[in-house]
DNA sequence: TGTACATCAGTGAACGCGCGTTCACTGATGTAC
DNA sequence: TGTACATCAGTGAACGCGCGTTCACTGATGTAC
């Protein structure tokens, strides 16, 4: 039966919130029909919502970003540009952060999926990584360019280690991310 | 009809040789009939080589990894550690490495979705990374941890610089390999 | 060395399954009067 | 404000397709005598 507009916004903002942590759970092989089910609804009514599985994966991989970067934001609002910096470096690689695939970064834990993936879906994984970037800017030292090209590369040692690490055996993960926690 | 036991072993060869490259162009889901038409025999015949996908996969990711492995023990060879570590570097950070997916580094176009497969998968990628670390610590001063370790953190820059700017759009990739070059 | 037979790599059809997508249908919501 | 009707979010069955795996079959190879 027909709902009402309210209630359609929230079943769409629910099905981009379930997509965005079943992605990450599972990749982007994760199935409409669970994606809708763990939304609380039925499989039929997707293409109410989306034109495509395509465009529901943009939708979420643009969603799981916001989520990674704002909490990057929030980090450093409450302890300033260096400790907050350092705080998310050190939550990154973590060992837990290792097994919280549902909430993880999309870059570690769909990256090499989205590599193989249509143009669009990249053009919203670039928008991420930038956006990312952009935050890890607010720390380092030196002209904007440097601090930039420092934080792709401190984004980049940290994604590098958690999807080495994810994919290894647990002795080699182990290796991987205590060595890049020194940096 | 039956063939020679050489016949059979050559078989068995191309198999892994067309899978090491397939699944680096398309993922963990390139198909067992795609692998086997392009080992020029086909699918049916599979099971006759490997007791199931997952078997073929292990088998191919390792034999990726040995290629990659020693295209840097070859540059090391000719070129010294310092620069022939500097080569493999530059050449894994290239635009040409971006495209050739199919004889690229497993961990750069495979890690995320190994990270979803299951553990025989990754102790053999593991395997790939200790023995890619091993030779990547010829180069660089201090103990043989502090080399190590340093190896190990040059490595996850390099993967994680590939595969975000895999990822990306375009403009993103060329500034996060530049960052990385820069190092 | 020759012969008879068992073996088994390779073939191609078939299986069951899960997937993205489509469709006819339902009935509450939104709208026109 | 109340009524009649069009709209459309949601349902569940069905579609076509590709996948991993199985199977009966073929005939050259390997082996036992």
């Amino acid at each position: 039966m027909r709902v009402s507009r309210e209630e359609r916004d929230r079943s769409h903002a629910r099905i981009i919130a379930s997509a965005a942590r079943l992605i990450r759970e599972r990749g982007l092989g994760a199935s409409v029909a669970d994606v809708m089910s763990a939304a609380g609804l039925t499989h039929g009514g997707f293409y109410n919502h989306f034109d495509s599985k395509d465009a529901l994966l943009a939708a979420s991989i643009g969603a799981a970003f916001d989520e990674v970067a704002s909490e990057l934001s929030r980090r450093i609002k409450a302890l300033g540009p260096e400790k907050g910096v350092a705080a998310f470096r050190a939550s990154y690689l973590s060992d837990r952060h290792l097994d919280r695939l549902e909430i993880s970064c999309p870059a570690a834990v769909l990256g090499t999926e989205v590599g193989r993936a249509p143009e669009p879906l990249k053009t919203r994984f670039g928008a991420g990584i930038r956006r990312l970037i952009e935050a890890l800017s607010a720390d380092g030292k030196g002209s904007a360019q440097q601090r930039r090209a420092m934080a792709a590369r401190d984004l980049a040692t940290m994604v590098g280690a958690v999807v080495i690490a994810r994919a290894s055996d647990p002795e080699t993960a182990r290796e991987m991310l205590r060595a890049c926690r020194e940096s």
